[in-house]
DNA sequence: ATGAGTTGCGTACCGGCGGTACGTACTCAG
DNA sequence: CTGAGTACGTACCGCCGGTACGCAACTCAT
């Protein structure tokens, strides 16, 4: 008797029907793929990229390297999938939260609250900001997050800056938008990393604040602000 | 005969005498050490750390992982001893360049354009900000660089908001601090893997300068900056 | 329905790498 | 001169990522 049968009756029964359209050969083989995720995930976020063997993935998905080598080129493909997953469900939750406020100011604010949010979830923490960059590369790490979290940061940036009085080129904006990103992770680090989550986010809430209102007088006070390359 | 005696009169000798009051013994050493911390820097810097082998790292050495072993306790603790010689050159630059500024506004700007020189080093870059997070751990890589480049952004950010009519507690400050860190570090990566470093360092100037100059404008108009826990 | 083709997965194995154990030549204090 | 300790070199091990291959289950044309 087939071992693979006996496992599917066992254990995956349950997880099938999610995927009503498709046969059922498609339907195990999207559960397979999902229990691997999910074990990559739980484990790459306790133990870290390097310190996880795909042995004990495979082990906690109950199935085998077999298996994995099927659905993944090998160990980063599957991390990429990890890193996918967990950025999409991150910048739904913020585009989610942006989507009610029409001030661009009152929506950088918005999206600086759900961030902070997100950027509690250790998975996000371990997977995106930390090892991220290391284990994808930081050209594949940055193409990634152009078009999940960072785009959403950019429309932001792109709305409060088309605030004041001047006309700024792209490469000015992306730059602001690179500034307010890497200020960002850092805050949402420091807030996850704190003893007491709460009262860091309201001290990053008011520092961000801050230096946002700091650059709303200046834009109420009509001072210019320049690209010092295109002098625009 | 013995291979290393050969060696060292073949290659070592030249860079022998640095040491002038030490033991032939501890002079070897020393360059042993060197040698190693050189060869890593370079093949780290190169091809990551992942992906860069013990036995790489001694050949181009030319010593033996026996020797390697003998220094350090393993592949993390030489990659910390090259984590650590980047982020010492890394701060003294940065604190020079500091040095002849006496306003706080001035100095935070000629701090960040120390900063955005110093991000240019590959080195740098690839072993303090994209790989020492992941390779040492969060925990260990904040420890390192609480006492080095972040203890000066410290300093700065601590002179430029004690420039303002309020009294801010520690955390607050650090909190700041953390901010104004991790812009700096993602602005410093925008100028180093752009393709016109200088065009983008430029804007990066402007763009921080301006967020500067809107914190000044609220200090000259009195706003008040209270933490919101303390609520001082 | 039935055989051929394809897919999904298991098993066995390999090479490389980090780390260890131990041997040895060299240095230096006494 | 000599013993102790240091600074290595050599040989080896276990683990882990990746590969090769086999085989059963499913699909589908006929």
């Amino acid at each position: 008797m087939s071992k693979s049968a006996a496992k599917r009756l066992m254990n995956n029964l349950p997880t099938l029907p999610d995927l009503p359209g498709a046969s059922r050969r498609a339907q195990y083989s999207a559960s397979t793929k999902r229990a691997l995720v999910e074990a990559a995930a739980k484990l790459f976020t306790e133990h870290g990229y390097a310190s996880t063997s795909l042995d004990a993935i495979v082990s906690d998905a109950q199935v085998t390297k077999g298996a994995l080598y099927h659905h993944y080129s090998g160990k980063q493909a599957l991390f990429e999938a990890v890193f996918a997953q967990v950025e999409t469900m991150a910048a739904e939750a913020i585009s989610k939260a942006v989507k009610g406020s029409k001030d661009p100011w009152q929506k950088s604010l918005d999206g600086l609250r759900a961030f902070l949010e997100v950027v509690q979830d250790p998975t996000y923490r371990r997977v995106v900001i930390q090892e991220g960059p290391a284990v994808l590369g930081y050209e594949r790490f940055r193409e990634r997050e152009e078009r999940s979290s960072f785009a959403i940061v950019l429309d932001i940036v792109d709305n409060v800056l088309s605030a004041g009085p001047w006309e700024l080129e792209q490469p000015m904006i992306e730059v602001f938008t690179r500034i307010f990103f890497g200020a960002l992770s850092s805050a949402g680090d420091s807030v996850a990393t704190s003893e007491a989550p709460e009262e860091t986010s309201a001290r990053v809430e008011a520092a961000i604040g801050f230096m946002l209102q700091g650059m709303r007088a200046l834009v109420d006070q009509g001072v210019e602000l320049v690209d010092p390359v295109t002098g625009s």
